[in-house]
DNA sequence: AATGAATGAGCATTCATTCAT
DNA sequence: GATGAATGAATGCTCATTCAT
């Protein structure tokens, strides 16, 4: 009865594994058989093909980050301005945590993936909604400001996507502390849409 | 002694010109081959391996990408602020204009490419260092400020490769108009150093 | 017991059915299970593989134009030379009916359907039988002529044969008009034994 | 030098030796290449795929039979009554003699082979040509009458294929002999454009 | 300097079949 | 009587690479 659960499960930890170990392009469907000691014609039990084996995956990774999102946002629902910084930076280590996800969800392009079903699209869409609904938030209170909101979320999503990519490929200068480039990062992401602030440094 | 050199060029350049046209993934020796019309063991004479190539076109990619951000330095040689900007814009535009090649640059992980020797990194390091001088020269001019230009370059960078990246990969909400995304994510990765402006929309 | 039967029933009438409709390359267990909505496992309890299951619809196809020709006999008992021609007109438009059936009863050859067992063919056999006896009757009755009516059962159903079998591989020339074909094959084929006719066109 | 051609012909020689000893539906890349000794691999480089192996073997026949019929035609350029029939004649010895090229020749099922060039068929359609004009010849000497040269033609191509097809597949009558049921089967395909001869055994 | 011939390893996917339940 | 889970074998085909010439 859990059985069959199980197998589907260990498929997609295991692809979720080799996926940050060897790259997407490396993987096959015998290799994940490989790895979980089945018959690559067993994964076929469980997933009608690669496609929906990946999408499973970017669906469960979406999900989860929404998820952490949700609970970041209504943690800080009375504060948009403390919401959206809490938000930013809960992205970033979502990114750097679950490395595995994060590379399926936001690194591979999709027509590489063919078949991803348009409107699955609109599942991921609902994470930046989260922010986008940050910003409106602030925006109505006064306490942010932006002249088109879904401009400006997308802008900070892409300043946080950068941060997560680079540092997950690792190609920041070692040099410069990890924390200390995402602060900064979330920093002046965040810049943007905020009032101008007494600016430490600038004093 | 010439002709060994030329046969080299026109695979590197036919490579490119392939990787840009048909994608990373469906890129072979074969399709090479047939394309400078030789035979696809006349690459071996060249390169050692596939990887070999690679790393090569990842050089030249990073060279060409260094030479364009150098002309764009000298042509605002006089002032750090402009010529910041500009090259932000045009390291965004060469992401654009040479998807492919950016990805192989900055998309693929480099652990995953086996023998990619870590001393070419060096040589991509460059690129930031160009940005990182810019931002030098401003703050010694006094108008940017920075606590530490190594990481306010890198800051910078990430945004931009974040907002070329997710235009790479389609990820863009299809109604937010390409040029004003990419200006507004140039402007917001610069607020971080500029001084104070009046915000316009500020009133 | 009457269950056993009907799921039986549904197997062999929805394999001939996908027969028809999709072919014999793209048939399969699989196939014929999910379309009379049970397990795939389900039908080696009736049949004990894939062969079987098809030696038991060819014996139907057998059985089927078997009875289609006696009731055509049965019809036109009283005249040999137009239950002669009735039978082949049948024996053609079973064939073209029946595309799909028709190859796997004639077309296939037994030697590579490796369990099929020899004694089938006798059952197969009576279709010619029927043929054979209206040659008799007209042959006894003064009306037809052959040397061997074994022999020239056999040469009327080689020409039938070959004509369905042509049109079914669709192989004769697009300009020629189908039931124009089959009638003039007809017409030649019981020409061999049917006496001497005053020849409309030698007028 | 030679080596090339060698394999070539090879690969050719022994799918049609596997096609008759196996079917067509059994015969597969590697079976072949197992067969001549070689990787599979290396039946593509002489051959694009499985269908161009098919078609060029189809070629080869329909070019031998080609052949025979026009050196048969040609022996008999002076009498069309004799050319006819000695083109039968050869026509079921052809099929009988070659049953590996007959079967892929006639008896496959074109949409079975996908991707035939449609002007390959014109190729051929030539063999039937030239009984059609031995046909028209007879006509205009009178010594022969049709309604309609392409009908009759392809009515006696359907008597003479269905013939061979019955015989390859072994379904005819153990106790006919064979060479009484193949000239039974030629004379009755030309009794429909002959004048009406004395019968050896109505007189 | 260049190549034609050849290959082993790999790919996603499909299939008939088995077996424990 | 019926099935879900599982599999080994097979399929056509592509690829990077080697090697003798």
């Amino acid at each position: 009865m859990s059985s069959e659960t199980d197998l589907r499960r260990r498929i997609l930890d295991t692809t979720r594994h080799l996926l940050v170990q060897d790259g997407y392009a490396s993987l096959s469907m015998r290799k994940i058989a490989r790895a979980i000691g089945y018959s690559a014609t067993s994964i076929y039990l469980y997933f009608e093909n690669k496609d929906a084996l990946f999408h499973a995956l970017i669906d469960e990774g979406m999900e989860q980050l929404y998820d952490e999102l949700k609970t970041v946002a209504a943690a800080y629902s009375d504060s948009p301005r403390a919401r959206l910084r809490a938000l930013c930076r809960r992205y970033v280590e979502f990114g750097l945590e679950n490395q595995e996800y994060y590379e399926i969800m936001f690194l591979l392009r999709p027509e590489r993936m063919e078949r991803y079903p348009a409107d699955k699209y609109r599942r991921a869409r609902r994470n930046l909604d989260i922010m986008a609904s940050a910003l409106a938030d602030g925006v109505e209170q006064g306490v942010m400001h932006t002249d088109d909101p879904r401009v400006s979320a997308s802008v900070i999503w892409a300043a946080l996507h950068g941060t997560v990519s680079l540092q997950l490929s690792r190609r920041v200068d070692i040099r410069i502390d990890r924390d200390a480039f995402i602060d900064a990062a979330i920093d002046q992401a965040l810049r943007g849409v905020l009032p101008v602030e007494v600016r430490p440094q600038a004093a």
